[in-house]
Order: structure tokens, then sequence, then C-alpha cells
DNA sequence: CTATTGACGACAT
DNA sequence: CATGTCGCCAATA
């Protein structure tokens, strides 16, 4: 079988150790990339764990919509922002009213 | 090796 | 609060 050359997901260590750990997160919970960056060692490679988790093509099994930004905002999605958003909710995230920041920290993981 | 690309963060304006 | 800028970093070309 002739397997696909550069279709099949290769994944690095450092991309396989950062989607481990968002398969950490439990249901109704978040992580900011920050934090995620921390927990794997290299706390200062926050754009490069957003990267890494934009490599997840298994959302069905890694629920990496559970990782925000620090400042409150949803930060991206492969399949939308509003994707990510909806998924939030029904995990029982809805934003309500005050500082965005402030009402996050209520629902952290810490790992 | 160099340049570019981002699901980011911190800070200045 | 809305931009812009700069720093960081792993992956890729």
């Amino acid at each position: 079988m002739k397997q696909s050359p550069s279709n099949i997901n290769k994944l690095t260590n450092f991309e396989k150790r950062v989607l481990e750990k968002v398969s950490e997160i439990p249901r109704g919970r978040v992580v900011t990339y920050k934090i995620l960056a921390g927990a794997v060692g290299r706390p200062k490679a926050v754009r490069a764990v957003g990267n890494a988790l934009n490599k997840n093509l298994s959302l069905i099994k890694i629920p990496c919509q559970r990782v925000i930004r620090s400042d409150g905002e949803l930060g991206g999605y492969r399949l939308g922002s509003r994707n990510k958003l909806r998924l939030l909710e029904k995990e029982g995230i809805k934003f309500s009213g005050q500082n965005k920041v402030e009402f996050f920290k209520k629902f952290i993981y810490k790992f």
C-alpha cells in the first residue's frame, strides 16, 4: 500500500506533546495557550502551540476548543471561532457580562 | 542557513 | 476599548 507521501498526519514530537496535554482538559474547563505552553515545557512557545493545535485533525477526539487566549478572547479554531463558541457553550461555558478574563478564571483547569 | 508563517502575549498609543 | 508593534518559537519552504 502506498501510504500517501505527505498526506498522512505526521506530527512532530512537540505537536504530539501539545495535543496529548490538551486531551487532559476535562469537559467544561479551559486553559490558555500560555498555560498549555508551560505545561509542555516550552513556556515561550505560545505561538508554536497554537500552530500545533491547528494540526489537530481529530477535533472530535482532541478538545482543542478548550484552549483560549490569555486576554479572554476565544482564539482561533480550525472550523471557525463560531463553532468553538458553540462547543464551549455546550460544555456550560457561556460568557455572561463582566470582564472576560475574570469570567474564564473559574473555568481554568490546573494541570 | 535564511525567510516566512501563524488558533499568541505583553505593552504602547 | 481598538490598533499597532515587537518578541517568541516550531515548522516549512
